[in-house]
DNA sequence: TTGTAAGCGTTATCAA
DNA sequence: TTGATAACGCTTACAA
């Protein structure tokens, strides 16, 4: 890191009050649009800021107010998949909406190694921004240890197992799934596995959870396969894993959309019809539900609901209300179209 | 905006040399790893920093130092679209990749309303950053001119038209599209018209433009209709009107593989075969790309390289480098598959 | 209504 | 090698 002082000197609040000839601090309290000021002095301020080109300098501010007007949404993601999760966005759009109606900055912070870790742990702590909400925390999440020991602000979304006490805007992974699953046990399937993935992730365990609670006791371990991503290739793999153990197979239940657009692609490679020989069942409700050939029966997350009440949340803290203890989960909703 | 001051007071500077009975300006010392230190007082204070649990403030420190250690990702989109994007991405990847490997917190700025730009305006003569990357800029973008405005090192990825003068990192669109477009005329084409996309930024009107120089006096501005996104959607209204226009158009260029995804769908919906009927290509070769039945021709950009030259280009400046006037464009590669 | 002056928590300068 | 002390640019009592 180096520096460049090269840079012409900007004004101060200082040349505003030689320039006027009105003191820092009735200076101060015109550009803060404070009260018990009179027209004299304002107009001669505002003609000096005009003057000497003045423009605040909010890390000085900062320092004395305690505050940034700016709050972290931390994403914890290997980078290139932070485009690929069709909830991230939304989720982001909710979150600005309500931070950018409070004038507050959303400042996104992106992390996938050790390194970018410590730094924004740094960061953090540097009181460059009065609150977090994190996504898609994993178990250990060393960012959200360092969030709940600074003590600001904050809330996840989504439910970490074993989170420190930060609040949480989640949804009920596990009973959707189960509902989803249960479909395919309804409508007569009899050899059903799932594509799981993330289980280092409360949404990845939870989504296996509910799979494995509808089926009871017709669920079989070995039509289970996982990987670490909810991804395309994951689900493409994971089928083909799937068809080998169980040529017969005739239900699937894939993680995510994603997954399940990869597992649709094998199957109409190896020669099976959706939903004639296979219904399959995806979660997300994203565009790649819609993209499908046919069109996939899936689970739909309030996305930008989730981010709007994580950064409500942050903001009530940020007011002095009390920080929950536990979390909220919102409704899904399941979509039927023609893949299940 | 409300402040909670309830929070435990944090250690400061003083509170270490109190402790330590060693003086503020040692402890600076200490603290910054800096020669002419007594391993006596070193370890008082390091003692002491346990003690009371100092850490440091990042916000006092720079204010004394002038500097932020961040540097701004600043992206331009509406923001459910920033996941459409599969360069955004990448770019993001290579550019935290050179700024993690400097030291340097990248911070991501979204902004997709006039209320945002403002915000961000001001956060960035905050002194919040030391630096910034512009992504998709539009035409009189007001961040590019507050950036412009404001001095400080900067780069745009892409080349905004009528860019204040801040060097760019981007790709020559019009040759690539001349040399894709090139193809359709080559294997004998003679019906071709192109989805054309965000006509506001350079890499829109540049793709047109080297459609247009492709096919010389073949051109057919008939042929050509133009959205404002590059999104699916766009793909499919747009190859409906174009045969709605030309039912015997036999060759499409879509500026992008997302409109080439939602153009091929609607082809076949319509009983059109590619490359049979029509020939078709895209650009970007992202994962739509592969996606697609059959596998889309198009334009590989260098996406990764652009986020790490532009971050590098910045870093320069941070290092008291010029400030080129012109950019760098890199090269593009065509990658042949089978639907044109 | 205004000016003065004391911080905010660091770093940096300069004697000692 | 260390300790005072003056910035950094702003807000905010408090006094006038």
């Amino acid at each position: 890191m180096a520096r460049d002082r090269s840079l012409p000197r900007r004004a101060t609040i200082h040349d505003v009050a030689a320039v006027s000839g009105i003191s820092r601090g009735t200076v101060s309290r015109v550009l803060n649009g404070e009260p018990y000021v009179s027209d004299r002095a304002r107009e001669a301020v505002e003609a000096a800021v005009r003057e000497v080109g003045y423009v605040r300098n909010t890390a000085a501010r900062n320092l004395v107010t305690q505050r940034s007007g700016a709050i972290a949404l931390i994403v914890h993601e290997p980078h290139s998949l932070v485009l690929e999760d069709p909830n991230i966005g939304n989720i982001l759009l909710g979150t600005n909406a309500v931070l950018s109606e409070a004038d507050y900055q959303m400042v996104t912070l992106i992390l996938d190694s050790v390194r970018d870790s410590e730094r924004v742990a740094e960061y953090l702590r540097g009181g460059f921004v009065d609150g977090a909400i994190i996504l898609s925390a994993r178990v250990g999440d060393p960012i959200a240890l360092a969030v709940a020991e600074l003590g600001i602000p904050a809330a996840f979304v989504g439910h970490p197992p074993n989170a420190p006490e930060i609040p949480f805007i989640g949804i009920d992974n596990l009973s959707a799934a189960r509902e989803i699953t249960t479909r395919l046990v309804d409508t007569g399937r009899t050899k059903i596995g799932m594509v799981a993935a993330a289980l280092d992730r409360d949404s990845g365990q939870d989504r296996l959870a509910g799979f494995i609670e509808a089926l009871g006791k017709q669920f079989n371990p070995s039509l289970v396969v996982d990987y670490p991503l909810y991804a395309y290739d994951t689900g493409a793999e994971g089928m083909r894993e799937l068809l080998r153990r169980e040529p017969a197979i005739d239900g699937v239940f894939a993680a995510s959309d994603a997954v399940a657009a990869g597992a649709m692609d094998v199957l109409r490679d190896a020669g099976r019809s959706v939903p004639g020989d296979v219904g399959i069942v995806g979660f997300d409700d994203s565009s790649w539900a819609i993209r499908c050939h046919p069109m996939l029966s899936t689970v739909r997350q309030p996305a930008y609901e989730l981010g709007r009440q994580a950064a409500l949340q942050v903001l009530n803290q940020l007011r002095g209300g009390p920080r929950p203890s536990g979390g909220t989960l919102l409704q899904t909703e399941v979509v039927w179209r023609d893949s299940a």
